[in-house]
DNA sequence: CTGTTAGCGCATTCAG
DNA sequence: CTGAATGCGCTAACAG
């Protein structure tokens, strides 16, 4: 060994051993520290000679450069930061997907981590990104302000939202066409002849659900139809809430033909409601599913393409990162009726 | 301002400012710098009058702690790597999911990132990961050798890996017990009076599908039951493949009345396959799905715990991080008989 | 309770 | 083509 060994404080960890620097490879190879740095980020002006004996070095010692080291003195880290609500959902997970696939194309990590849609959480995993220096940051908002993120992004951090749009902070975002998903799968029953159709989805402060209302309604009025709040069920996914709104929709003197269930969630719920099992509603659901074909009876859904969304935010942050400027940005993701 | 205009190098991105640091609110809150790093830090002995002075100042200045650079300092990065094959499938998020929660609790966030099952891209991944100098390493491996990592783990670097065992190097593992779910799947059968129950899986060469196979041939034997390897198809999970495992399974004078689907794809495949839904072969497959309980006929399943599987890995990291000795401990989590 | 000094590992001047 | 010095932002040691 040229140096005395270092280890002030040894880690807790076990035996970690310290590991070799560019000054011990130089050290080794008879060169100078840049030599070794030149080698190692693959610049020219090195003969083949000294770079084959900085590469031996490099071999013998298990020379691995601190990426940290050099973020700290580039200043860019090549890691973007993507929350979601949870990576184990799958249409976020799909998400992650996506982005994952334009960051490794651009040399750039992903730091990921979920939410679970609580504001605390989001807002300090968030400023834990930001305080690693992330080149940028993708995030599946909470439905709460993102107020606190504006000087970040006056600062020069691209900041982009995926699914639903943020509150309380103009940025760019990348969502599905869940308006006119929804108009297509109602009208879609519209044009199978059904004029009574019921509407089970989230409540109108979920930003999808609201949306995906509002193309339920558009449908409607597209064909003459009246809009009949009586028939339309907002509130959380369970069994019995689902089982209860259908059982309504098929009752009284101009009862329902069919349904529009507004997302995955509540789809999953009324398949299982005993009262949506017995009637036969003609059926069409926002979001797909792996088995929905193999069903009793298959599923009619509109489908929406999360990776798109994820490759479309990360290609955004990208393009900031490389200079783009202007306002920000909403991207608009067509959906696909898939009829069953 | 104090300090005089940095930036050498104006960074590429748009109009990047550059940030204030802990001198920056040293200056501003009259004091030194190393107090600013008490309040940032949250240590005691820093009276409360100066801690506001601090506080202030950070706040004024929008200072947010470079991670980065205290990790060079200090030496770790709470970090955890965590290297799928594909963050978008289910089983794998979930473990993502998993790993994430008990990260979380440590303080500590992920990278993550998907190798698409291809060598030479996980290969790259992990060393990149290294270089990021991940305090941990999470990897659900490919097929192929991983002794490249043993200069790693014999430095101390924790090394886990899920769901299946590395080739070449003797490692922390956490498993699913894919060998007893596949016996107990196939005893389901066996109890139900079946006598001739077909395989359908992987190749052998896939780790998951040769443990599971043994599995099945486990409950045979225990039954008294002959092993006819005409009744087990191992191979790609194509719809044609297992359409024509079916045929052959179902064809002979001592047919098939029953079926093991060894994993999810070739579940899939063979509930679309025309010959096995003319069929009535009892089913059982490993892997659980989201709609199997509603499809024409509900599938009982063999279901592992994805997320599970993630927190026992990253458990795992922890305890080595804390200073757990000894050899690679291989952790097997059980699997669950759905009925349906 | 507070401040000063040194250096983590690297890349970037700028000389040779 | 190569190397020595400087500092990125922070924290560990060690004074006061």
């Amino acid at each position: 060994m040229t140096r005395e060994p270092k280890t002030p404080t040894a880690p807790p960890g076990a035996g970690r051993v310290s590991r070799p620097t560019m000054r011990d490879v130089a050290a080794l190879a008879g060169v100078g520290i840049k030599t070794v740095s030149r080698v190692v980020n693959g610049e020219r002006h090195v003969s083949e000679e000294t770079r084959q004996a900085v590469e031996r070095a490099i071999a013998q010692l298990r020379f691995r450069r601190n990426a940290g080291a050099a973020s700290l003195r580039q200043g860019q880290t090549s890691t973007i930061g993507l929350i979601v609500e949870d990576i184990g959902e799958p249409i976020q997970s799909n998400i992650a997907r996506g982005v994952e696939r334009i960051a490794h194309d651009a040399g750039t990590l992903l730091l990921t981590a979920s939410s679970s849609d609580d504001e605390e959480r989001e807002r300090a995993l968030t400023l834990s990104l930001i305080s690693r220096r992330v080149d940028g940051l993708i995030i599946v908002p909470s439905p709460f302000d993102h107020g606190f993120l504006r000087d970040e992004a006056d600062a020069g951090l691209p900041i982009v939202f995926a699914d639903r749009p943020p509150v309380g902070l103009a940025a760019d975002v990348v969502l599905a066409d869940n308006r006119g998903g929804a108009r297509t799968g109602t009208q879609h029953l519209i044009e199978d002849g059904h004029r009574r159709i019921a509407f089970i989805g989230d409540p109108e402060d979920v930003y999808t659900g609201a949306e995906r209302l509002t193309g339920y309604r558009d449908a409607l009025a597209n064909a003459g139809l009246p809009y009949d709040p009586g028939l339309v069920f907002l509130g959380a996914p369970d069994i019995a809430r689902c089982d209860a709104a259908v059982t309504k929709a098929l009752a009284g003197t101009w009862p329902a033909t069919a349904l529009f269930t507004g997302n995955s969630l509540n789809t999953l719920a009324t398949l299982r409601a005993p009262s949506f099992q017995r009637s036969d509603l003609a059926h069409v659901a926002f979001d797909d599913f792996e088995l929905a074909d193999l069903l009793r009876r298959p599923l009619t859904v509109v489908a929406q393409d999360p990776a798109a969304m994820g490759e479309s935010a990360a290609q955004l942050v990208f393009d900031r990162l490389g200079g783009l400027e202007g306002p920000a940005r909403t991207v608009v993701l067509p959906t696909t009726l898939i009829a069953r």
